[in-house]
DNA sequence: ATGAAATTGACCACTTTGGTCATCTTTCTG
DNA sequence: CAGAAAGATGACCAAAGTGGTCAATTTCAT
């Protein structure tokens, strides 16, 4: 199968399972979106759950993607921070429903999939935080400031951030420069607040 | 009609209609949730367009409530964000959805409803944030950092906080005073980052 | 030209849909 | 207490949509 053609119907199955959950999606709307042919769909996967839990292992491996490349060695944890900006926002390019399919995981409950859901997610890290902020240099923080207080608050800023670039563009093609400066003033806000004076 | 039982109604069509969007929301599971009837349902509403409408309309003032809740002599901007978590949190134990039904409109796009969702959300204040921010006393900022980055901020770990919160608890009977507690250790960090020395 | 593989969409039995309405229950009035 | 008015019910309906099949067609390497 053309990697193109895949990438369609991936795209389509996971923004109508987002959309709908597992129940309602219905792949007629799937095959609609992804421009194929019903025939084909079950072809390709013998029913709808079938391609429910290959989505879900397929999304598993695109974000496991993002901890291979994390550079380990950058102890900075502003640095870092960008950095898994900068994979996510690259994984969203191609496939921008993964992280709310995976979010969408979560709260879905249909009984066909239940199970087959907590055993895939099991496997997973239970806090991606901790393995995002590994190795990280604490020792620049002010004292007075609990890592992990900080940690969150900064977490919380870049999560927003994207939030409200995403929803400024709707499209990525025209990423821009712009994103990243407008994210370097916050940065160095947060970096005068987190860190000692002077560093 | 009980005012119990509206509510009762009023959340399982928010529930429903959150779930599934405007098309795919079922009247049936909505009468099952708030216990009546279909007739009954159908007494009260024309039709699901009808009943939709109605509660984007209740949505709409409710939201409208937190506004004049506010007070507007609390120049503090701590003080103010505290006072809106605060008003958030009662109107979220009595309509659990009402943030995410609101903000599930904005993505909704079923023919059928789009021109009056268009319209009913037109006369609502663009950016509430300026108006929850009206009448604050930014002087004591830190005068190297741009009040709009800073609220944004500030906003970013209050919704941040509040997600976390709802996670963690997912049932709003024990919200406790260690939640507050907790938050004001975030705030104490944030004030230490964003006011001048001293303040 | 040929055979194999890929693709199609009409078709199926079945479920669910929004909405109705004759009937039953509760409440109110005198 | 009778009887009327108002409220609540759920079986019922035509229509639409469901996941999945498969004989027929198209595509393509040889």
């Amino acid at each position: 199968m053309k990697p193109e053609k895949q990438e369609r119907i991936i795209n389509a199955a996971m923004k109508e399972f987002v959309k709908s959950g597992f129940e309602k999606a219905s792949t007629n709307e799937i095959v609609k979106d992804a421009q194929i042919s019903k025939g084909s769909l079950f072809n390709y996967f013998s029913n709808k759950k079938d391609l429910y839990l290959f989505l879900i292992q397929n999304a598993l491996n695109i974000i496991e993607q993002i901890y291979v490349e994390i550079d380990m060695n950058e102890r900075d944890i502003f640095e870092r921070i960008s950095q898994v900006g900068f994979i996510k926002l690259n994984i969203q390019k191609k496939y921008p429903l993964v992280f709310d399919f995976l979010k969408s995981l979560i709260e879905e409950d249909a009984k066909d999939v239940k199970s087959e859901i907590n055993q895939l997610l099991a496997n997973v890290q239970k806090d991606g935080f901790k393995r995002i902020y590994e190795n990280i240099d604490w020792s620049k923080l002010r004292e007075d400031i609990e890592p992990e207080k900080a940690m969150n608050i900064l977490n919380w800023a870049m999560t927003g951030f994207a939030e409200l670039q995403i929803a400024k563009i709707k499209s990525f093609e025209d990423i821009g420069t712009e994103m990243f400066n407008e994210w370097d003033e916050y940065k160095e806000i947060l970096k005068s607040c987190f860190y000692k004076n002077g560093e």
